[in-house]
DNA sequence: GACTTATGGATTGTTGACAATGTTGCGGGG
DNA sequence: CCCCGCAACATTGTCAACAATCCATAAGTC
């Protein structure tokens, strides 16, 4: 076996869907947008082959949407399934946080206290630079779903939904909540894990997510749906 | 959803997803087997290009496993991963559960009744065809995952996982559990769904499915472990 | 003038051929 | 006798051309 490393020449459709599926969550493709393949095909200088097989593995994804012999189009966020999105992170992530207590090592539950340890005094620095701490965030989370040591249950939450999470992120920036809430919930998740109390870890977790949800939907209330705009069928 | 889609005249791409996902699903072609494009390509009369589009939302399902340059394989199953579905399924069927108690309309939960008393006693003659009986407890299921109203939800159990449910099921056939319990459970679900008892119906839901788990545990640890075998590289 | 219908263009769906890579069997050497 | 290297084969990955389908524009009729 060569020394390269998994990343740099795999091949050419396993590339093309990272690198479309990068622009789609990144927000440079925006949602409702109907994607040619001829523009991907030109844009992305390879042929349609490959092309088509990464389309539909981002169909599968439900990052994209396609209808038979018209075209496939960036999904087009709603509010609805925004919420929708943290009903389910709920459930798994709280099931995960459950299985983590049970499962993770403890030199595993050490890195986590060191990137919340991290977490906190770099967000003390750039307090509201809500993008830093979001990702931290994410960090926190895909750390205890690996945890579980579920490779279904990570695949789930981190291949498929944080992909979408992260997209609805880009495109209105989501929940400036206050970090000092988010940290000292997750201090806490982090203390049921290592107390091994599962049942308690997953009910902190829900809570957390829950009210994360709950935030979300206060403001999209306030803000009247302001919501996504073009792409529309009008 | 997908369910509804009988093809008249889909994309051959689409064809051949649905008809391979069938075979494997049944189990016509035996786990760990390696398909080559060009069985398939023969075996359904269509082009390679098509298939590979096939095999790319199948191995985005999990249900085949592709390295590069090497070809692909129909996933094998081993114990441990139908024991991590089954946490899966707890987690996401409870939490469509609670949203059903909230969502469903009063016609949808009569509806759930009537397919529950037909089940009864169609059930009632032929006892122990488990076969049937099983496939009647995804009929519940499903119904309730319907009636959450989450299409997030919904995608996630009805068109990824209970195929992976399905395949272990045809593969060594799980939990010939007694059917009398399985009913009362039922029947406790629905009535907490009817109560809008969303709380309640997510822990019914939660035991429900942990208990067939404990089950499928308690088996597998009986039949020490012989489970599939396949896989041939001799 | 508005609605229906026909035609042109563009895009997607499909096929077959070509190139790159992994695999298998054989022969030679230690 | 076992291990290593090499060559032929088979299979996958990719590309370019062909066919089918849909959309838009424009002509024709009431």
């Amino acid at each position: 076996m060569e020394a390269t490393l998994d990343g740099p020449t795999q091949t050419l459709s396993d590339g093309a869907f990272e690198r479309i599926q990068a622009a789609i969550v990144k927000g440079e493709i925006a949602p409702g947008t109907r994607i040619s393949e001829q523009y991907l095909s030109t844009t992305f200088g390879i042929g349609r082959g490959p092309l088509r097989e990464a389309i539909r593995r981002l169909e599968g994804r439900r990052l994209v949407v396609r209808i038979p012999h018209a075209g496939v189009r960036v999904v087009s966020l709603d509010s609805a399934e925004l919420i929708e999105l943290y009903h389910v992170r709920e459930a798994l992530e709280g099931m995960a946080c459950r299985l983590a207590a049970q499962n993770m090592t403890e030199d595993e539950i050490d890195a986590l206290r060191d990137v919340l340890a991290m977490h906190e005094q770099h967000s003390g620095l750039k307090a509201n630079k809500s993008y830093y701490q979001q990702e931290g965030d994410l960090d926190i989370h895909y750390l205890i779903v690996q945890g579980s040591k579920n490779r279904t249950l990570s695949h789930m939450l981190c291949d498929e939904l944080y992909q979408l999470v992260r997209m609805y992120r880009y495109r209105f920036s989501t929940t400036p909540k206050r970090p000092k809430q988010a940290f000292a919930e997750h201090h806490n998740i982090i203390q049921a894990i290592a107390d091994r109390d599962g049942e308690l870890a997953e009910m902190l977790m829900r809570r957390h997510i829950s009210a994360s949800r709950r935030n979300i939907e206060r403001r999209l209330q306030e803000q009247g749906d302001a919501v996504t705009s073009q792409g529309g069928t009008v």
